[in-house]
DNA sequence: AAAGCGGGGGG
DNA sequence: CCCCCAGCTTT
């Protein structure tokens, strides 16, 4: 027998093994269809597949129902103001998500007819979407055969066939044997069972290698290393970032603005602040005049690449609030601001009981 | 090719 | 405490 017939039975005895686990052990998820059922809402499909970028299911979960609930379709979701979208997606970070979410929302109306492309290439093309939501979208919702690769799949892939070089170099080895191993049907359901594998067997650590599916086929269990792979380039060191958030009160409300259209927390709703970046600490200026006095409450809070401790300065301010808006003191939970604002609010009226 | 971009859960 | 997650866009 040669090798590459070998390949293509391995291939295929990996592809049935993992189908008929997951037949049986697929997690039950909102947005899924029901197993063996009824085909996937692709409005469904596309809004969770946002959502889960950089994102853990459980996260995701009550954001879905949200939105659902709010704008069932694309039409509804066209029809919404942004600054609505932006707002009910507070907290779940990364907000260019929610722009694009929107954006493409209106694509699909103005460009497609009220109907997600089913075509990968057409999708790749929508703002919000890259490879890997192109793919999934394609094979998850439409059926159509995509090789589907995300970190949880790179993570089996790297340790099924013990791919040495560390990431992002490795990258195209593991697509390449991910297009191997996917099947020509039903490719949604295995990538959908691939990142079901990595999320809750193929873990990054402890692996429970005892209950894996393709633990025969593991070339990296095999030799007793799966906890090796996928090989991980080395992490630089967080920066620690200071600055000011600043608190104008004035009849029960409190100023707030909005954040600017490029950067940190684009566009969503904040505290003003003394100009801090990822780059700098803050230059300890007000944005305006007032008789502020430091409140001795610092929020930490992390951030890809860099951690901030946030002071909070405290003054009565202006008549008439040049910079921002006043916002009920009594109803910031609805002001949808991102969870380092929401930090120093819960700080500040703690203190203020 | 590398950097920028949130937040929360798990070990 | 560190690590990483159903990545995309911009530089």
């Amino acid at each position: 027998m040669n090798s590459v017939q070998y390949s293509d039975k391995k291939s295929g005895d990996i592809s049935a093994a993992l189908l008929a686990h997951y037949d049986v052990h697929a997690r039950i998820l909102p947005w899924r269809a029901a197993p063996g059922s009824d085909t996937p809402n692709p409005y469904h499909v596309w809004l969770s597949e946002i959502m889960l970028q950089q994102t853990t299911v459980a996260a995701v979960k009550g954001y879905f129902e949200k939105f659902t609930s709010l704008w069932p379709g694309f039409a509804e979701l066209a029809a919404a103001d942004e600054a609505d979208v932006l707002a009910a997606w507070a907290g779940l970070g990364y907000y260019a998500r929610a722009r694009n979410l929107h954006k493409c929302a209106h694509e699909v109306l103005s460009r497609h007819d009220g109907q997600l492309p089913q075509d990968e290439a057409k999708l790749l093309k929508l703002p919000g979407i890259g490879a890997y939501t192109a793919a999934a979208i394609a094979a998850i919702a439409f059926h159509r055969r995509a090789v589907v690769v995300d970190a949880n799949i790179e993570r089996v892939v790297s340790r099924l066939f013990m791919i040495g070089q560390p990431l992002p170099a490795a990258k195209p080895a593991i697509r390449s044997a991910m297009d191997r191993i996917t099947p020509e049907i039903r490719s949604g359901d295995f990538a959908q069972a691939m990142m079901d594998l990595g999320a809750g067997v193929c873990s990054v650590k402890s692996p429970l290698c005892n209950i894996c599916p393709l633990a025969p086929h593991c070339a990296a269990y095999q030799a007793g290393q799966a906890e090796q792979f996928p090989v991980k380039p080395p992490k630089k060191a967080k920066l620690l970032r200071r600055g000011i958030a600043y608190w104008a009160h004035r009849d029960g409300h409190v100023l707030l603005v909005r954040r600017d259209a490029k950067g940190m927390l684009a566009g969503m709703r904040a505290l003003p602040d003394d100009r801090w970046t990822a780059r700098q600490d803050g230059d300890g200026e007000p944005p305006f005049a007032a008789h502020w006095t430091l409140s001795n409450k610092i929020v930490q809070h992390s951030f890809t690449h860099f951690t901030l401790q946030m002071r909070i300065a405290v003054a009565e301010g202006p008549r008439e609030a040049e910079y921002g808006e006043y916002w009920p003191m009594n109803s910031l939970d609805k002001a949808g601001l991102p969870t380092l604002f929401s930090k120093a609010v819960s700080a500040i009226l703690a203190e203020r009981v």
